[in-house]
DNA sequence: CTGCTAATATTGACGCTGTCAATTTACGCC
DNA sequence: GGCGTAAATTGACAGCGTCAATATTAGCAG
């Protein structure tokens, strides 16, 4: 019976499912370096050797991960994204938003997706997964009349390496624990302010927040 | 006599450097886990827990590293910003293509930069290593009147993080392979100048390089 | 110049890791 | 019912970071 995880037979059953679950559980509580395929192996009450048979390497487990959480990212961004039908501005705002709640909420899973070290070159399940989330990025600045300087690309990318650099530096408390300390949360919609304004042309409203 | 690094006598003379010179060595050729503290001391001729005298743990060892790594990175800014005395955008784009340089030249020693989980949390060689890099961009968009609806620290951030996050997704080969490969290297000019010019607000421009 | 102390380097051990090979178990299909 | 094969086990290996005990030497006090 498959469907049975706690089955005490010598086969598992549903072993590959477990085991990411468990190495989830394990990057949550104990950071990227915590997750060990007999640690992994260990909470999931089979031998150190028995992942082997799902995952050939531990890149490979890894990566499997990494494509859950970029998964996960989607539909926190489709949701996200449902509560706002506005403008251009607001939907790249609210794309940012999940983004951020998401990485502030599971600190481990987002730097994994960004750890190519422990992935899997070019995984094909990898690679899709996180195609899905970049679609939805398109997705809030395309439709309207381009006439920018720059092109739909560049500017997808020029968000997503905002939205990401900020995380990161955020996540480690690089440059930020001494600005954040004090404007609280909202710093990063400043940040997709500065980039949906500008910043090299001069003023171009008067309210200032952060 | 301190000043002999190949000294055959017992006590090494001047080690800490050297095990700094060979780790840089292996975080070139080999990346970030091909840097153990065994192998360096086997480069550097001497027992395997030798560093211990200079490095009480990996974490010190790795701190030191990336320090001197950010004093390199702000050498090839300082330099790249002499380059250029214009106006405001020019200086911010010399900064970004420091910045991008270093960091295609040197992958992985840029990538050791953003690797808190291989640094120690609060190391003040290395937080004022950074801090001087970060006063450097500080520079580039200081000094006018401000009366943009961001700050200047949300801006330097926005910079920063922008440039950032544009470099860690091209080092992995995420979203860029596909563009790259058509536009080639000045992608980043485009990305720097979608931050400067905006991205929310309509047209700002006729011209269109990428 | 002698002797002592502290710094530095060595050796050895421990538990942990990822990976491989050989073996045992049991499911499912003919 | 038997059998092939997938799945799990045990055991081993080298490499890792770290600690403890030991050996060597540099530098300074007298």
């Amino acid at each position: 019976m498959p469907s049975s995880p706690s089955n005490q037979s010598y086969h598992h059953g549903s072993l590959r499912a477990a085991l990411l679950s468990h190495a989830m559980e394990l990057l949550d509580t104990k950071g990227i370096e915590g997750v060990s395929i007999r640690a992994v192996a260990r909470l999931a009450g089979v031998a150190h050797s028995a992942p082997a048979n799902h995952f050939p390497n531990k890149r490979s487990l890894m990566s499997a991960l990494a494509a859950r959480i970029f998964n996960q990212l989607e539909n926190e961004v489709l949701a996200q994204m449902e509560t706002t039908s506005g403008q251009r501005a607001e939907r790249v705002m609210a794309f940012a938003e999940a983004v951020v709640a998401f990485a502030l909420t599971y600190p481990h899973r987002y730097r994994l997706l960004w750890r190519r070290e422990s992935l899997i070159d070019h995984d094909a399940e990898l690679h899709s997964a996180m195609e899905a989330v970049y679609a939805l990025l398109i997705g809030t600045i395309e439709g309207e009349d381009d006439e920018f300087t720059t092109s739909l690309e560049t500017r997808a990318i020029a968000i997503w390496s905002m939205v990401h650099g900020y995380l990161i530096m955020r996540l480690d408390g690089n440059l930020m624990e001494k600005t954040d300390e004090l404007t609280q949360a909202p710093r990063h919609r400043a940040i997709i302010t500065a980039l949906l304004e500008g910043i090299g042309g001069g003023p171009s409203g008067a309210r200032r927040d952060c």
